[in-house]
DNA sequence: CCCAGGATTGACT
DNA sequence: GTCAATCCTGGGA
């Protein structure tokens, strides 16, 4: 099995982390799998939490790299990003379930297995993400991030990212082409 | 102090 | 397709 990636590799900007991420493999206590979408989130990215600059909120995206940065979405749901170079962070939005699936289905009964981690709101409550794993080191215990071997299991795609009212036309939403898993499939580009 | 508006999901028409 | 749930952040007064 191979290693997590050094520093070095989280503190670039997140959009160039962002595609470099799919492919690997992320768990929290054994459970998780696949990275199969992503989007990154600037420092200088008007729909980034970070753009107004360092709130209690948002203080984890300006820590270190490689740590978890989780917030509270709509009032409901968590959701867990991976600290960059200062201020960006990539947005784990889907992963292709991979270790502990039986663990996911029991904490989301009734749930179809490929939505277990379809979604940002959905994957942090297939892996039990909370709070509590805010600023957490992701390459360490309880969580894994590693590198598999042959990458990305197919081609990269890009668009624009999901949810957001500013900063709309920026591709940074990278997936796998065609993965069930995706939250939404990609708009096919146009020719 | 106030309150609009979310990096979403699931239920329902 | 539409829409409510739910809560807390942070910008503005």
């Amino acid at each position: 099995m191979r290693e997590a990636p050094d520093l070095d590799w989280f503190q670039r900007p997140a959009s160039v982390v962002a595609p470099d991420m799919l492919g690997m493999t992320f768990e929290l206590d054994g459970v998780g799998g696949r990275i199969i979408e992503v989007e990154a989130y600037e420092a200088d990215d008007p729909a980034s939490h970070s753009y107004r600059g360092l709130t209690p909120r948002n203080a984890a995206m300006f820590g270190p790299a490689a740590r978890a940065y989780v917030y509270r979405s709509y009032g409901l749901h968590w959701c867990v990003n991976i600290v960059c170079a200062p201020g960006s962070a990539v947005l784990l939005r889907a992963l292709e379930p991979q270790s502990g699936v039986e663990t996911m289905r029991r904490r989301r009964a009734g749930i179809e297995d490929r939505l277990l981690c379809a979604g940002p709101g959905r994957l942090a409550s297939a892996l039990a993400i909370d709070l509590g794993h805010n600023g957490m080191d992701v390459r360490r215990q309880p969580f894994t991030l590693r590198l598999l071997p042959g990458g990305a299991p197919g081609a990269i795609v890009a668009g624009p990212r999901i949810g957001i009212s500013k900063g709309v036309d920026l591709p940074w939403r990278f997936g796998i082409a065609g993965s069930r898993h995706l939250s939404r499939p990609f708009k096919r580009r146009s020719a």
